[in-house]
DNA sequence: CTCTCGATAGACTGATCGGTCTATGAGAGC
DNA sequence: GCTCTCATAGACCGATCAGTCTATCGAGAG
């Protein structure tokens, strides 16, 4: 289990949203489920979050997004873009591989909710442009030039986001392994094209 | 309106469920809502689907995919890898912009519909595997090698769902625009390694 | 004409939804 | 000891959920 329990209320009910979100959406995830899961009394979600349902979601997002952040934050430090890519994707077929192919990422469920949890989508839509700037910083740190860094690390983090959604779907890694190996020859090929330029 | 009314209840249902379902998700859309949007009698969905929601969300995601697939099929005509890329991000980017962000990709809504929803996961597994494969021949024709195309292919299809669904969540186009730029880099690098290798 | 069958409209069910409420208990600070 | 606060447990609310049912209507076939 993701929480200790001897974590509060307030810790519980976020570890839970993002577990039942990540496996059923948003709109699938109802606070009688997230009590059940979390093992907290129904008045603890209010003191915690005053808005209800929304607010646990958009607060749940939120913190999911630090995370995955944060992980790539470390994964830009490498100064290899090829294991940038690497422990990006990596990342990505264990989670899949940890729970059997049951749990999604979080921002992806939270960025399709719909108008409807209006918080969610924009606290998704956040991290992903925050994910995208944080590699590209690395990126650029390898060599890259600005704007091609950008490019690739938009066209990274789409790639992974799509291809795990794929790979959910189908039950299988061969999309995520297809993207890496293309990413790869793509970074490569970039990196190549940089030198050339500034020889 | 995508029903012209003139239509039978079967069209016009399966119709709402396509737009709803890219709007608000599976569990987001709700039977009444459903009714109201397709004006149907409650009485039809069971006639022309017994199975009642899960049935119609199921056949919605398979007529969904026939479309996406169809689509992918008639660009993966072009002989140009870079035309056909052009032609996919395209068909996304105006899909967004026409209903102003409000609509994303009916096969990535089914398929984060988590384990209820089972049948319309399947369904969105499928026409993501066809997908790819349609875009894998149409690559291979251009003259990239089969093991590269099905990469390639792969990766097409996950950066432009991903994109999407950032875009939308984002509200811009910015991260299509990246993705294709990239890709097309991609494929011209692929297109001249091939070359290279068959001189 | 009648008979039939699909479409429609809408009442109705039990279950579940998100949210509010009260009551009890455990622990910290005074 | 006495509050005060938060966690817990669970009853309860109106609303909505998916699904079933009945009744009426209209068009086509006999």
């Amino acid at each position: 289990m993701a929480t200790p329990d001897a974590a509060g209320p307030r810790e519980r009910l976020l570890a839970s949203a993002i577990t039942l979100v990540r496996q059923r959406g948003v709109a699938g995830t109802g606070l009688n489920d997230l009590l059940a899961h979390s093992r907290t009394a129904r008045g603890s979600i209010y003191q915690h979050f005053p808005g209800g349902k929304d607010e646990l979601v958009a607060a749940s997002t939120r913190l999911a997004g630090q995370v995955v952040v944060g992980r790539a934050a470390r994964a830009a430090e490498l100064d290899d873009p090829v294991a940038i890519v690497h422990q990006v994707v990596e990342r990505a077929r264990r989670g899949l591989l940890e729970h059997d192919f049951g749990l999604g990422c979080p921002i992806v469920a939270a960025a399709v909710s719909g108008p409807d949890h209006d918080p969610a989508v924009r606290a998704a839509a956040e991290t992903l442009d925050r994910w995208v700037e944080v590699l590209c910083d690395g990126l650029e740190r390898t060599g890259l030039e600005r704007r091609t860094a950008e490019g690739v690390a938009s066209l990274v983090v789409s790639a992974v986001e799509g291809a795990l959604l794929h790979a959910r779907a189908a039950r299988s890694v061969v999309p995520l392994d297809h993207v890496e190996e293309q990413l790869t020859f793509l970074v490569q090929a970039q990196s190549a094209a940089g030198q050339c330029a500034t020889d």
